[in-house]
DNA sequence: TTAACATTTGAGCGTTGGCTCATATGTTAC
DNA sequence: GTAACATATGAGCCAACGCTCAAATGTTAA
């Protein structure tokens, strides 16, 4: 049923108003969803974390290691890691003065590899 | 074999030098490939983007359409689609004066539903 | 042609992001 | 204690981002 009447083929008379709006509405994931999934890939999307990643699926390491590995530096390293820690890709351990690092679990690992997969494919 | 003398538990001469790194270093992603995935997460990695994705897993439509679904400006939306349309995340088809917006395939739909799962696990 | 509509695009604004640099904190060795 | 090292953190800078607003482009109808 049409709330309006018909005058042509225009959004507000023939399609919004149609079933097709309302059922993608209905099915869209709440805005709190949508952050956090946002937030969850937004700290894949880096260069620099993608690397850290990367390297940490290797083997657990410390930062100073990390940033030898990149060929980065110790602070910018540090940063990345702080971000990484607070959306939770990263666990740490101390001992004495070294803190290392591994991914925080295989989610982690398969987010990343199915990431991979996508643009070898393309 | 070490390259320096050992004076203690220092990074530059226990750890840096031992296999991890070079480990780690050697199976480290290349930069261009950082980047490419990067960029795929980036796509991914704001919640306007991530809740058009999931509009359109539902079913085709149309800008107009789109931003009724999410309660945004036409022009936010179109700005939008244009960043997912270069990142080939989505399609599009012209037809009169409406453009209509589809997943470009399969695997955008596959990591989005890899992300939703990995934040119902925690 | 003109008018209405659908979409795109550019400028501009405020926010966020990633780096460097300097500094603070914490640990170990002496 | 002091010195050297490992890491974290705050300030500041510049670039990128996401939105609004206004205008341009393109399509359809009359």
């Amino acid at each position: 049923m049409e709330t309006r009447r018909r005058v042509g083929d225009r959004c507000e008379e023939i399609n919004v108003d149609e079933g097709r709006v309302r059922g993608a509405q209905e099915n869209l994931i709440d805005g709190l969803t949508a952050t956090q999934l946002a937030r969850t890939f937004k700290a894949l999307s880096d260069p620099t974390r993608v690397r850290i990643i990367s390297a940490l699926s290797h083997s657990e390491l410390c930062v100073h290691e990390l940033a030898a590995c990149l060929g980065m530096s110790q602070s910018a390293v540090s940063h990345q890691l702080r971000t990484l820690r607070e959306m939770r890709l990263v666990r740490f351990r101390k001992e004495g003065r070294h803190v290392y690092y591994t991914l925080d679990d295989e989610h982690i690992h398969d987010l990343f590899h199915r990431g991979l997969e996508h643009i070898e494919h393309s």
